[in-house]
DNA sequence: TGTATTTGTTGTCTGTGCCAACATAAACCC
DNA sequence: GGGTTTATGTTGGCACAGACAACAAATACA
């Protein structure tokens, strides 16, 4: 990819580039167009990237030599001219995803075509040890890849983490959910399996899935906010750059503080977003005991009673705070909430925004968008399996498969 | 800059590359390098840039030839070998920066190698009109220029406003010190002067310049704040790269809410850092009357009574949590504090980082540094020329004049 | 003074993307 | 239904940016 324009402001780091890398910058760009549309006639590529008709031709004959896309006819009439003929990405590279849980550990294999041929759950202790999940995903992707068809290549494994990771060198730095701390995870995943491994934060990925593939489709800054029963995480993207800092410990939305409240969230903080919203607090107050997604959402929804209506209302309030806060810091286009936090907002938009609104700085607040997400229960596949093609679709021509 | 690795996130945008664009974004870098260091040798920019020593060569020819930089015999002894030549930046290429106040505004000539050449201030009313703004920016011009040597070129005008400034047509949303709401300055200003202006928020460019020149130099992901008599503003950078938004509200940092108070800030938003740690209040309390910064910087240092010392701590805990919530959401390497928020930190350092690490998430509290700011009352013109230099940096080439 | 080391210079070469001309395949038009 | 229009794929030649190798130049060091 060639960015032009606006240098990098700090400390230059900026390296020079050959006509190597010009051949791989445009082959990047060509196989990451095709791998959003799945599927994109050589003249809408031609267009969109502005190089001429004999280069596209050229490159994208690599990509089909290298086999990560495929030329067919295209059927799609009604057009004057010779008919374009269609790329389609490959359906036989995949991703191992590796979505650790309390008691279990999901993993999957997902095509480039974002289709997940194949997932299987391995039971594991409660609050597994590093060992153990190895244990489990050697033995899960060993399943996995026994379904996938004849000459289906692997670029290696993306594990999915609730909690903080540092993405420098895939370790877990936190992980209240599985009770780890300072697990060199991916190393120790990498020697097991000799193939590559990455290890990202949930939120993080997720984001960046709703990003390229959901709601967040067409915007370039994007605030992703997640409820979930573990609290409540997020993600950003800024010009359409997922926000990792420095170790890749950003976009802690649910720790954010803003109020004086002296209830604790997850990690023992005071005040904050999570602290405040919290699924439990809801169930609980609905009349719930440990409700599915679906039924609490429902629930939310069409609270009656004054005492669940109040309280839906305060939690609407609090989110509204820590959105304007976030749409202070980022002036974003959209702001996407999934998990528990989507019928808080379908229950009241009108409250959530204006309480948004209310709170935040004049420019910002007037073209911001709230929405729901639209990825639904196969976010993390999509987002982790993005994450491991990532180098794959930098780099065409050099990539390996396992 | 080309740009390797870590493809756009969003909706897919990027164009393909082409020869030209591989030249450009060559000598843009190399121009960077030359503009960031103001002098650097030959062969540190063979080393930085990766390119071969002849391409080296001869696009640093081309940007000779351009007279954007200049080649001298290097005085450097003490190593092995032939001397490398060294590369200066152009001390006649200018940049106009234009910081309008209440009653004054400042019109500086600033060249490539951060030397203000020239500075006017010309008084307008209080509370100015754009228009008469832009008489003033008139005149100072001619003024300025008159002093300028005869041959220097002038990249443009940039104009840096203490309020919220919509980049994308360079219009002043709202600026409380001028009371301007919604003014198009750029399109008026551009059309009275013929020539390229650009406007930007104050704390966007000062952050902008203490990252590329100043105490961020070497860090990539930074956050930079400002405490002044208007209120507290800000400015990011992630990945070397300046925070804008999707309009360039982005960083409105002094807005953020902490806490339930009801004291309200600039803007009429309650509980934010801006409304609890605000500049009069400190003065009161130290017994000062409008003082000047380094008066209030002196007396916050050496404050003795029981109230103002209390007070000083109780800004301190409210600007830890403000911290804290940016480092959970940005996990930046390095904060800077400006204005009287420097001495709050130098009164008690140890408070206001245990503070911001009491309410920060492990791994991002870590390695975060706090520190103060480098440059000084020259911030605001070195970085509306940075703003203003960057077309010419993207593309030396094609660089016009006026 | 000679050698090692580093950097600048020059001419040649490779390969990438562009271009123009032609071929091809659809819609359109009478 | 054949000619025309329009859009796209294909081919061969071309331009030019950057790599490379060989040589020259300028320093330190023994």
């Amino acid at each position: 990819m060639v960015k032009l324009n606006s240098p990098s402001v700090g400390g230059v780091q900026t390296r020079g580039a050959n006509r190597d890398d010009l051949r791989q910058g445009n082959l990047a760009t060509l196989l990451e167009y095709v791998y959003k549309n799945t599927t994109i006639s050589r003249s809408d590529l031609t267009a969109a990237t502005g190089l001429n008709r004999s280069t596209i031709s050229d490159l994208v004959g690599e990509l089909v030599d290298l086999n990560l896309v495929s030329e067919s006819e295209s059927p799609q009439a009604g057009r004057v001219g010779r008919p374009s003929a269609n790329v389609t990405i490959s359906d036989s590279i995949f991703a191992i995803t590796v979505v650790p849980r309390h008691h279990s550990t999901t993993i999957s294999a997902v095509a480039m075509n974002g289709t997940v041929a194949s997932r299987v759950r391995i039971a594991t202790p409660i609050h597994p040890s590093p060992e153990e999940v190895c244990d489990a995903v050697e033995r899960g992707i060993a399943q996995v890849r026994a379904e996938l068809k004849r000459g289906s290549r692997v670029v290696g494994v993306a594990v999915v983490v609730s909690g903080q990771v540092d993405v420098r060198n895939n370790s877990v730095r936190i992980c209240s959910m599985l009770k780890w701390v300072d697990v060199p995870f991916g190393s120790l995943l990498e020697e097991r399996l000799k193939m590559p491994v990455w290890v990202d934060n949930d939120g993080s990925l997720a984001c960046m899935a709703e990003s390229s593939f959901g709601a967040g489709r067409g915007f370039s800054d994007i605030i992703y906010l997640f409820g979930g029963a573990g609290g409540i995480g997020g993600g950003v993207v800024i010009d359409n750059q997922l926000v990792r800092g420095s170790r890749g410990y950003a976009g802690e939305l649910g720790h954010i503080r803003i109020t004086d409240s002296r209830s604790v969230d997850s990690l023992g903080l005071t005040g904050t977003l999570e602290a405040l919203v919290n699924r439990d607090d809801l169930a609980h107050a609905l009349g719930l005991d440990d409700p599915e997604d679906d039924d609490l959402s429902r629930a939310i929804l069409s609270a009656t009673t004054p005492r669940a209506i109040r309280l839906i209302e305060k939690k609407i309030q609090a989110l509204g705070f820590a959105l304007a806060n976030l749409v202070n810091i980022f002036n974003p286009q959209v702001i996407l909430l999934s998990g528990f936090l989507q019928p808080l907002f379908q229950a009241n938009d009108y409250s959530l925004l204006s309480k948004m609104r209310q709170n935040a700085v004049a420019g910002s607040r007037e073209h911001v968008q709230i929405r729901t997400t639209e990825l639904g229960g196969r976010i993390l596949e999509i987002g982790g399996a993005q994450l491991a093609f990532t180098d794959l679709i930098a780099d065409p021509a050099r990539a390996r498969f396992f």
